[in-house]
DNA sequence: AGCACGCCGACT
DNA sequence: GTCGGCGTGCTC
């Protein structure tokens, strides 16, 4: 530091405005800064500029204190606060503060998941103009009188002339007279705070459908908890309209003047679902998702912290979105892995939902027609409220399930001989078939029939999925892929073998079978090119396909009411699974697909192939429902002591060598033996399933405790631990609460 | 995360 | 003898 600083330092008064500093980068600690311009104040979660290292960073203010003089030279000074007041509210300062402890993920990252990319960048906020300009349309010369029934222009000329006593006459003919400009651009200058209210009713513009018994008791116990926090789990079956007790409590809530953030899963965020909205409501309507542009997300964003938009339709990280008036938060399909994230800050988006409605104290409402085994158990403690919807509206009746032994029987590319012959039966009823099977490609395994030598990823332990479409070998992990082989490398032959089967080899099998019958693959290969799913669901829908073939991608949003067969071709991977919750996936699985099929007059009939026909958990899904076996599942957890009934934390790790992963592990777990905690559970280390990706050796520590508090506990010593282990090669970390993908 | 410093291979 | 590879370490 310059010596000019010092007598500087000195000329001041012997208290140092000294900042903490979130900055977004992966160490776990704060940088402390010097605010020199004592007429600025910082709030906590303001955008502040700082310099760091040679560069300039964006950083996130937690806390600024008066400090007594210390000749301390190493303190830099703020740049520039680009926030006052801060954009988020002290509740959600609180909240992501909370997200960063629980995670144990640098709260400067966690800050700026929260902001869109161009605030994280330093972006100074602009009030919309637009905006301001729409509530200046309605009229061109109002005064108070005329004000009366606009509150919003009221509040804002009521702010504007207190003001105005400050401002100069000049100032104000410059604008020529007109206060709306004046005030605009007095907040432009950030000289003015304006609390918007949020529309006011009449809200809606299509009137609400008329509810049935339950769903009125749902929205009536909905409504009576409004104003504050509460979790409510809504368990209602596919097609018992759950949407609409929504849209009814939503209602409520934009009545009061407050805003709604609705969460869905990433694939559900289906237009049809916004143009409901729209139609509903008149209030202005923001989405926020991954296929928007970074600035639609950014306008989306700060409508919601400005309260210009009252409703956010979006996925995952809206969750985020700040509010001016919040009000209620719901996210749908609750138990869908989507509201996981699954790299770098691994939050669920459920969890902290629920969370953030604490800090904000508003209702949380979580609905699924297959509620996860976790929040089940949360209902069973009567931490959440369960309302359940079991009707369905109209007279649907539920698809009659059949599990399919296939044990000793010849399979067709994939297909047993009891399953075409209901697929014929079904064609020949001009009804559409559906079938599932989650295995792209042509077969898995190129195997020589002569040397058994098997393709294999030169980067990956896996072997190379045979794609004929495209004439190529490729590995579905690390995308690596190469051309065809005509001939075995290791012994020349020419009896080159597919084993195993994918969606491409099932696809050729209906061909053959038949050949008088549409066809139409949908994956990620068959639907590479843009719009050309949306295509094939429209000539689905037109009845121009007779069979549709497809990965786990068409199990959600989508809907085929001509289809009267929906067949799962391989269910076992599902049972054989070492993760502990791939029979809870599977189990939804199939109830989600059932739901994919038919309406009202004709009932669907659900086939699953299977060589564990007697599989208790399966056999109880589909003689009873999915709540029974909820309830045997979460039995066998507890039995076994796994989440919910414990809570784990999965520590990963993956180097170039797999004795560098080995040693990082093995010094964790030596660490956590110093720190003696009872009753922990450390498994491994062990390499993860799929040990070898993209050139790289994984590795995992698996810690499980009985109590949350404990193994929090655990963490927050042994995380900071972990950013001081040094080894002689370079390995990447990471901490995963509460997994939900252990392999 | 960036970005600089630092020690080993193919080039004027 | 240098240019540059990315491996390591630091940022208030």
């Amino acid at each position: 530091m310059p010596f000019h600083s010092f007598s500087f330092l000195m000329t001041q008064s012997p208290y140092l405005h000294i900042v903490k500093v979130a900055i977004p980068i992966p160490v776990n600690h704060l940088f402390d800064y010097l605010l020199t311009d004592n007429s600025l104040t910082v709030q906590p979660g303001a955008r502040v500029l700082v310099p760091f290292g040679r560069n300039k960073k964006i950083g996130f203010v937690v806390n600024s204190a008066n400090h007594e003089v210390k000749p301390n030279f190493g303190l830099k000074s703020i740049i520039k606060v680009l926030d006052h007041p801060a954009l988020i509210s002290h509740d959600d300062f609180q909240f992501l503060s909370w997200a960063s402890r629980y995670y144990h993920y640098p709260l400067g990252e966690v800050f700026a998941t929260a902001f869109p990319v161009a605030l994280r960048k330093g972006k100074t906020v602009q009030y919309s103009q637009t905006k301001y300009y729409q509530l200046s349309d309605r009229g061109k010369c109002l005064n108070p009188q005329q004000l009366k029934r606009s509150p919003k222009q009221k509040q804002l000329f009521e702010l504007f002339m207190t003001e105005k006593q400050a401002l100069s006459t000049q100032y104000l003919n410059q604008y020529d007279k007109n206060w709306r400009s004046a005030a605009n651009a007095l907040v432009h200058k950030q000289l003015l705070t304006i609390v918007y209210d949020l529309p006011s009713p009449p809200v809606n513009t299509e009137p609400p459908l008329s509810a049935n018994n339950q769903q009125q008791q749902a929205i009536n116990q909905l409504i009576q908890q409004l104003n504050h926090f509460s979790v409510t789990l809504l368990a209602g079956i596919t097609g018992s309209g759950k949407t609409e007790v929504y849209m009814q409590v939503i209602q409520q809530v934009l009545e009061g003047g407050k805003q709604v953030i609705v969460l869905l899963p990433e694939i559900t965020l289906t237009p049809q679902l916004e143009a409901r909205f729209r139609r509903r409501f008149s209030v202005q309507l923001s989405l926020s998702h991954s296929r928007l542009t970074e600035s639609q997300r950014h306008t989306a964003w700060m409508s919601m912290q400005q309260g210009h938009s009252a409703i956010l339709l979006g996925t995952r990280s809206a969750l985020f979105t700040p509010l001016q008036k919040p009000g209620l938060i719901i996210l749908d399909e609750e138990h869908d892995s989507s509201f996981k994230q699954q790299q770098g800050f691994r939050f669920s988006a459920r969890d902290l939902a629920i969370m953030r409605g604490k800090f904000l104290d508003i209702p949380v409402i979580l609905g699924s027609a297959t509620p996860s085994l976790e929040s089940l158990h949360n209902v069973e403690k009567r931490r959440y409220q369960l309302l359940t919807l079991s009707e369905r509206a109209g007279q649907a009746s539920q698809p009659e399930f059949l599990l399919l032994d296939i044990r000793n029987q010849s399979l067709m590319n994939g297909l047993s001989k009891p399953l075409i012959k209901r697929i014929q039966q079904t064609l020949a009823k001009k009804e559409q078939v559906l079938l599932f099977l989650n295995r792209r490609g042509y077969a898995p395994v190129l195997i020589c029939h002569s040397c058994s030598w098997v393709a294999r990823c030169l980067h990956c332990e896996t072997s190379l999925v045979i794609h004929y479409d495209d004439n190529i070998l490729r590995c579905h992990h690390c995308g690596h892929q190469q051309s065809l082989l005509h001939c075995c490398p290791d012994c020349q032959a020419t009896s080159l073998d597919s084993l195993g089967i994918g969606t491409e080899k099932v696809e050729k099998g209906l061909h053959q079978l038949f050949p008088n019958h549409s066809v139409c693959r949908l994956d990620r290969d068959s639907t590479k090119t843009k719009g050309s799913l949306e295509e094939n669901l429209r000539q689905i829908n037109q009845g121009e396909i007779d069979i549709i073939l497809g990965t786990q991608m068409l199990a959600k949003g989508h809907h085929f009411p001509q289809v009267t067969l929906v067949a799962l071709l391989d269910v076992d991977s599902g049972l054989f699974s070492i993760d502990f919750h791939a029979i809870e996936k599977l189990a939804q699985l199939i109830i989600q697909v059932a739901g994919r099929s038919g309406r009202a007059e004709k009932s669907g009939q659900v086939i699953l192939q299977t060589r564990q026909p007697h599989h208790p958990l399966l056999t109880i899904l589909l003689k009873e429902d999915y709540l029974s076996f909820a309830k045997n599942a979460l039995a066998e957890r507890q039995q076994a002591q796994l989440p919910p009934f414990s809570f784990q934390a999965l520590i990963r790790v993956y180097a170039k060598t797999e004795d560098s992963s080995v040693l990082f592990l093995q010094q964790v777990g030596g660490l956590i033996q110093q720190l003696s905690f009872d009753n922990l559970q450390v498994l491994g280390p062990v390499p993860a399933p799929m040990a070898k990706r993209a050139g790289y050796y994984h590795f995992q520590l698996l810690l499980q405790h009985s109590q949350r508090r404990s193994l929090q506990a655990l963490l927050d010593q042994l995380v900071p631990q972990l950013y001081a282990i040094k080894l002689t090669q370079k390995i990447r970390w990471s901490i995963d609460i509460d997994p939900i993908d252990l392999y």
